[in-house]
DNA sequence: CTGAAAGCGCTAACAT
DNA sequence: ATGTTAGCGCTTTCAG
């Protein structure tokens, strides 16, 4: 196909006995019609069950009525169908669904820079990018091209661009902090991924700034995205090793499921030992014995924000943005102490 | 955007110092060119990187590069972030990188026949359709646009329709009945969905002849999609009320939750007294306690599949249809009995 | 206020 | 073997 079948502007504007400029500016409300044949106009293509092509109206350098989004993050895991790495995959539903509420069709687009690209790839109107990596490449192809981005957590070592939505990262840390700080914990180590985007990075410098103002001593380690939850229960052993912190605050929840698993492992108990936050909820964090405490991040939330930005961007007005939300930390048994 | 920056047909036909048919043809394979021009043109062409447009492309009737996925079931559940409900988010993973593997774009399109639909709708080459219910309206719609389709799981209704791909459901089915049997299952429950889909009557249609052939009595529930875990607690004093099955057979996994659930709180040991398997897997089986033995479909297999019987219908040749793929049985705490 | 006409970039008859 | 040309359906000057 990639035609639409049956009735055209021209078929509209002869039923209506106008031409066919007429029946365009009626439609999109340009030009200087009488209001009478608008009106007319308008419903004689409602009968008709008229709808505009939408391939030959973006040959006129109009819109698509349709956006790209790429998943920079599943990218880099290499891997479309990561077992219980569900954030990707909620934001894609919460994307798809809210852009169907502004009438926007939804691309998935895997990969930008990886060739060949598919053939609608530059058409679209616009593109969302989530988590992008310092210096990515599909940004700079976009750049190049002309075409409208926003992306999902700031753009890292681009601080002047403006055209992201987020979860307040900072403020995430914080309220896992203070929530581990009022249940006791004088000492928390941080695992952050080794990906180079603002997630990571803006948790971390949250946390380093969170322990230097309660001069508390920061505990860094980084873990591979990639390195799952194998990765997460070898880290165990050498957090162990470090001397027993009083909690874990891990990035991921596959590396916070590990992390618990390989101290449960060690005889250590959770959460009256150590306890245990991941700072996004995932099957890991749910599913995990005893149950981890994580953040909850808000997919619709921000995948609306974004579309927002970016039909702005499209339409060439000047959007509200960044547009910041809110995670909430979800408490479950791997925090369970008494606060106090 | 919605229109490429740069170079056109035109810009390589003036440097190769040809027609723009010459570069339509050459790049296309169509015409008679000589194998020098040819191979001139392409030089060209690369050298400058050019990329024939695809709305343009489009427009002369010729294909995009697109196909469009419409998630039925997801449709019905009115919730495109259903919690926990992975299928479709796992099938919209592989269907999108299997179709980049094959050069194309995946557009996600949640529902056909809600108005307004999004513009491109009506452009794409060929539509996946995750299990059509009986007499589906986005089947019709795309049938009287004569937009090529395939659907994941056969249509209800449409014996002679050969556009599919599947896991063999009675197989799958046959395979959990002996699984249970096997583990002594002398009377098994089936619990599926009210959807009118494929999915939920091969199965029952291979759980009664199964049952038959055994001289079993078959004892069938059916439970909303939509009523998630809570509808399998309840449903779950139905079950015993009637008589404590050996086993449970769920098709879905929130299903199979909630009723495990549901007859642990009336204190049956599971698996002791009774085993519960899920037909679909999810967090929910994965996340239970004790954990749930579940089919695992295969999404990559199944979306393959349906994409190559699509470009095939695109390309007018007549495709190996239908496809089937075969589901496995994770076993997991749920039947953990010893066979025999 | 309204409409004729020129393209957008491409493909495919139809010349040459 | 190569080029000319007519559109695809739409938007948008620019004359009436």
């Amino acid at each position: 196909m990639a035609r639409t079948q049956g009735i055209t502007i021209k078929d509209v504007a002869r039923r209506a006995g106008v031409s066919i400029t007429a029946v365009s500016h009626a439609l999109n409300g340009k030009g200087t019609l009488s209001a009478a044949t608008r009106e007319h106009i308008r419903e004689v293509a409602d009968e008709m069950g008229y709808a505009a092509d939408a391939l030959a109206r973006g040959m006129r350098s109009s819109t698509m009525g349709a956006v790209g989004l790429v998943l920079r993050s599943l990218d880099a895991l290499g891997d479309y169908k990561p077992e219980g790495v569900d954030v990707f995959e909620k934001f894609v539903g919460a994307a798809a669904s809210q852009a169907l509420a502004r009438g926007l069709s939804l691309m998935l687009v895997p990969d930008l820079t990886r060739a060949p690209v598919p053939p609608l790839t530059f058409s679209m109107d616009g593109y969302i990018i989530t988590n992008p990596h310092r210096d990515d490449p599909v940004v700079a192809l976009l750049d190049k091209r002309g075409i409208p981005y926003v992306t999902y957590g700031r753009a890292p070592g681009r601080p002047d661009f403006p055209y992201w939505a987020s979860e307040d990262d900072a403020a995430s840390a914080r309220l896992v902090l203070d929530h581990l700080a009022a249940r006791g914990a004088r000492s928390i180590a941080l695992v952050r991924g080794t990906d180079a985007n603002a997630w990571n990075d803006e948790h971390e410098e949250a946390y380093a700034a969170w322990c230097a103002a309660r001069n508390m001593p920061a505990r860094l380690y980084e873990l591979a995205e990639r390195a799952g939850v194998g990765g997460g229960v070898d880290l165990a052993r050498r957090i162990t090793a470090d001397g027993l912190p009083d909690a874990v605050f891990c990035l991921t929840g596959r590396h916070a499921a590990g992390v618990q698993e390989g101290l449960i492992a060690q005889g250590i108990a959770v959460p009256d030992q150590v306890m245990v936050v991941a700072g996004s909820d995932s099957e890991h964090s749910r599913g995990a014995r005893p149950t981890i405490s994580a953040l909850e991040l808000d997919p619709v939330g921000s995948s609306g924000a974004l579309l927002d930005i970016l039909q702005a961007l499209i339409a060439g007005t000047e959007p509200a943005a960044p547009r910041i939300t809110q995670a909430h930390l979800r408490e479950r048994e791997s925090t369970r102490r008494r606060p106090g």
